[in-house]
DNA sequence: TTGTAAGCGTTATCAA
DNA sequence: TTGATAACGCTTACAA
């Protein structure tokens, strides 16, 4: 059966371990040491050398795993790769590949059908690790992986008891802060437009903003708090009902980049003026609010620590870290002010 | 030794297709039938369902592809996730995941000795196939792939006289379009920023340009052809150096969205503006230029319809098309008008 | 329709 | 240090 020729003068399939061992006149096995790094006579070397260059001989991952158990390959599943998973994908691809891993990358598009599937490829796939935006939807299915002894480690949003680790920043603190920095600036009627409130991020968002203003003795308004569910469109007509009220806010908290681009997109169409109109901060910095005309304040997540954190979490875990306790690690945030937020009389806030 | 006892309460490692098998009570290998979807009696159907329930088990994709040499991976080789890159890779993920496939994200950071170990992990991994931007620096190492069966699509950028597929863009044509438009408009001093000429693209973008020019009898002026490199800063000094010639160019062509971004910042720094200064077209569509306050006049590649045809071209290669000659697919771009554009008296552009 | 068993390309064990 | 060989978990003839 192996006698079938190839037509087409090119070599099919690749060349193996034991074509190296022929062409270089010594055992597989040590081939394989070779391979791998253990001691191997000088002669032998040269000619393994010669060999693996002769045949273009590239190791087979997928036996190796088979054998070892290890893959190489880190899980990744995200939403959606939006401005700010690009960025965060960015950051971890060069942070995974200096550990001579790469990522699998899928992407639910927020549909739960597809996070099942996303899961049980993963599985199938036999990932070493996997990294995901927590979502209760797929409890059942983490928790299983979990129990077989993959790695797993949250980001973003938390799935409340289950045994992994997890990178998050301080959304309640950085909230707070934001929302504080508004009440510094003078204003008192300040609106949040707040995320799916499935997600923990969103709640603890709405938190901070609460918190920040019960500590200033501001009387939280229900009108100024809008399930804008992270979306544009949805922040794009949130405020235009805010700004409709009786007694309008002055100041808008968006709880994501996504939702702070649709309260700009409705001031520009109006053409109304941040901050001259409205003063606006975001959760989530993304070039378009370094490029703004004017800027918008935003919240920055750390992305770059976030992949570099997951990574020596990664690393612990695949290593001798294995037994240890789940751990959380939260990172801060910064706030960086730019031209969207501006002081008003207290008078105009009240 | 499988004796080990398992400590921690959770039954460590996943189960495989024998634990299926004497669990169900039937063989090896009827079990296997029913994961490929082959007949089987209705009792041992039902006896291998609740095995495999109750173990959790999922097929090991890893042994399974080292019987059938598919591993069910993509591999994507990247320059960066920047925002033309997130845009496609979101739009290529989705259409790879409904083929049942995912991809294998590999970023290279434009550096040629990354891009070598990323092949050499492609090759490693055994992806069924490869989708890269054409750099001539791994020649090489792609043509070994290819003689080894590895099927590979260059997009962007080609590599000329390799037998692979491609899916490109009518970069000559759509740059041609666009200055063509500026010259309609009364631009007679029209500028271009080159991408890095080691591009196939950026050569391509400059022949389009200076076919415009010369078809209306318009002189090219080497001092508006600059070498942009693809760069953001270098277009942000070349906008700088352009705007202090004795003749100024009135218009501006970017061979690329980060080299339009540059110009802009320059034009922002200097309080000067985009149209009334200077018109601007950028090659590459992005969410900014959409929400720039004037808008930014771009050439938009169609991302969804590069997905959509390296994912047919994809599946055509792994189903019953692997013989078929190489083949290339060029995509049309629009041109997205906005304001960045005016039009000028034609005594001021000459 | 089912059971049996060979084999995929490695790694790892064991003698030599 | 090396060679020979038994796994790893699956698919796929082949025989029943």
């Amino acid at each position: 059966m192996d006698e079938t020729p190839v037509y087409g003068g090119a070599k099919k399939r690749p060349s193996t371990i034991t074509d190296v061992a022929a062409e270089a006149g010594v055992a597989i096995g040590t081939v394989s040491r070779y391979l791998n790094g253990f001691p191997i006579r000088r002669g032998n070397r040269d000619q393994i050398e010669a060999a693996i260059a002769k045949l273009s001989y590239r190791r087979n991952a997928v036996a190796a795993a088979m054998k070892t158990d290890l893959t190489h390959m880190i899980g990744l599943l995200v939403p959606s790769f939006d401005e700010f998973h690009a960025v965060m994908l960015e950051d971890l691809a060069r942070s995974v590949r200096k550990t001579g891993r790469a990522l699998l990358t899928y992407c639910h598009s927020n549909d739960r059908r597809i996070m099942g599937e996303a899961l049980d490829f993963f599985a199938t796939q036999r990932v070493d690790a996997l990294i995901m935006d927590g979502a209760p939807e797929v409890r059942d299915r983490v928790e299983t992986l979990l129990g077989q002894g993959m790695p797993i480690i949250f980001y973003n949003n938390d799935i409340q008891g289950v045994p992994a680790d997890r990178v998050m920043v301080e959304n309640r603190m950085a909230t707070h802060r934001a929302v504080s920095h508004l009440i510094d600036l003078g204003h008192r009627r300040i609106a949040i437009l707040t995320g799916d409130m499935h997600d923990s991020s969103a709640r603890l968002r709405l938190e901070g903003y609460q918190a920040a203003l019960a500590e200033r003795g501001i009387a939280g308004n229900p009108e100024y708090v809008v399930d804008g569910d992270w979306k544009s469109e949805n922040a794009y007509q949130a405020t235009r009902q805010l700004l409709a009220l009786a007694k309008p806010p002055t100041a808008i908290f968006a709880s994501n980049y996504g939702m702070a681009i649709g309260v700009l997109g409705w001031m520009k169409d109006q053409h109304l003026s941040v901050p001259d109109d409205l003063s606006l901060i975001s959760f989530d910095d993304v070039a378009l609010f370094r490029l703004h005309e004017v800027g918008i304040t935003a919240i920055a997540q750390p992305l770059a620590r976030i992949a570099d954190v997951m990574t020596s979490l990664l690393v612990s875990r695949l290593g001798d870290g294995a037994e240890l306790p789940a751990r959380t690690m939260m990172l801060d945030c910064d706030i960086i002010l730019r031209g969207s937020t501006r002081r008003i009389a207290a008078s105009a806030g009240s």
